[in-house]
DNA sequence: GCGACAAACACGGA
DNA sequence: CTCCGTGTTTGTCG
């Protein structure tokens, strides 16, 4: 559940917090969410340093020295969390330990992926290569936005979840997104307006630098143990199924929407 | 419109009157419905001997003695039609004529094809390689159709029309197979039940033979000019929408399935 | 509830 | 009414 709003804090936090520090041992509990050996990982992250850690979409590629990368996946959800000495948590599937101690454990809810890339094979890597700029990239203008939906016949929801369009948003934040904008999760591309299309980009933007600016999800935690401040009590139609539309008084719904659910108000919100 | 009954007529008749005739021209007066520009076309076809003609599901294989092949696909429907010395019809896309002075013309309705492969080109030529054996195949079993179904989870009838899985069959003797079967055409095959897929079986092969026992569809005409023995008439529920059923006088209906029409009696065959 | 992949399905062009 | 390529949707698996 962890989206682009938790995982630019996690990024960030684990930037300021593990520069410069030097791997010096990896504990793995799950081999299944390597992509190597576990020698292998090992032999190419050991002595290493932290350079710079940055999001691609929802994957968390952490750059080392020696020109290798981890790259981290929280898949559904999970805990990714910084510890000092002697503090590390007990449940975890990963456990990276540096040379002063200090440390991360990783655990998973479910299917978490930990993976080593160096540069080079970045580029080609399938997981990330094609996942596209999210809505903090400087880049995500609305031109940018908008472009993506030019000559597409679907719905909209499915391009606002493919990764390869746009990084980083999820099943979660997507629900009052397009609430706020009036749009159903089904609507086709070539049925949605200019004036939809401009909404959307805003409430993209600015719902989920609302959530980072409160930390995140008050569900998730941070890198520092700290839970978000955004809480369930601040959406408007997600997981409200039953209850009232804040702006109609209508009543949610809980649709499925192609793989996955959608929570709308079927009066705001016509396909 | 030619499906198996016709090409297969097609191809037994050519193989009768056509046998070590040599090619002295080749006239050509839509080039795009070659793969080859004319010049290479005709320096792979003059001066070689017929060899045999054979079906690939609805492609006509005309195998020369150089071991270069024509294939023929009518497309949507055509004629395909020997000439004796200065009888060939006037209008035509592309006429072969032999060093007899006899010779075929093809004239296509709408979109047709008139290919040149080497023997060893075909292998690997997509538009035919993938190609399934057809109803008339004497390894067309009913274990090997009903293996076509096996972890299959779609409807039944885009799998008969599927050529990589059933040679020959179109979406016209197709409806009144499926009748004969009462099966509804978007029947989930997990659904059908074994009985249902041994009429199946039964009805394609015997509704595909009894049109070519008779000479093919009576809208067609053979190699020989004729037109089949096999009329309107005897379509049980095929273009006959809004009529009665044959069997417990219900309404025909014509539906959309998919990308195509089918024609069935709701009540003989549900969903 | 994630991401990768495969299967099934829809659509447009020749 | 054909075949084909492409894009889209759906399902399954880990």
């Amino acid at each position: 559940m962890a989206e682009l709003p938790e995982i630019y804090n996690i990024c960030k936090q684990m930037n300021e917090v593990l520069k410069e520090k030097v791997i010096s041992a990896v504990e793995v509990k799950q081999e299944k969410c390597l992509n190597l050996p576990v020698e292998d990982m090992l032999s190419r992250l050991l002595h290493n340093k932290i350079q710079s850690v940055a999001n691609k979409g929802k994957w968390i590629v952490v750059k080392l020295s020696n020109n290798e990368n981890m790259l981290i996946s929280l898949g559904m959800g999970g805990d990714l969390l910084y510890f000092e000495p002697d503090k590390a948590m007990t449940e975890y599937q990963i456990k990276v330990l540096f040379a002063d101690q200090s440390g991360f454990t990783i655990k998973f809810w479910w299917f978490g992926k930990f993976h080593i890339w160096a540069d080079e094979e970045l580029l080609a890597e399938k997981s990330v290569k094609d996942i596209a700029i999210d809505p903090f990239d400087e880049k995500f203008s609305y031109e940018h936005f908008r472009g993506l939906f030019h000559g597409k016949k679907g719905k909209v929801k499915p391009v606002l979840l493919d990764q390869k369009k746009i990084g980083g948003i999820g099943n979660m934040y997507i629900h009052d997104i397009l609430f706020k904008s009036k749009i159903h999760p089904d609507k086709k591309i070539s049925e949605i307006t200019e004036a939809d299309f401009e909404a959307l980009y805003q409430n993209i933007v600015s719902n989920l630098k609302e959530a980072y600016s409160k930390g995140g999800f008050s569900y998730e935690k941070d890198f520092k143990n700290q839970n978000g401040g955004y809480s369930t009590d601040e959406f408007l139609v997600g997981y409200r199924e039953g209850k009232e539309c804040p702006v109609c008084g209508g009543i949610i719904e809980q649709i499925k929407t192609g793989g996955n659910s959608s929570y709308i108000c079927p009066k705001c919100q016509r396909i």
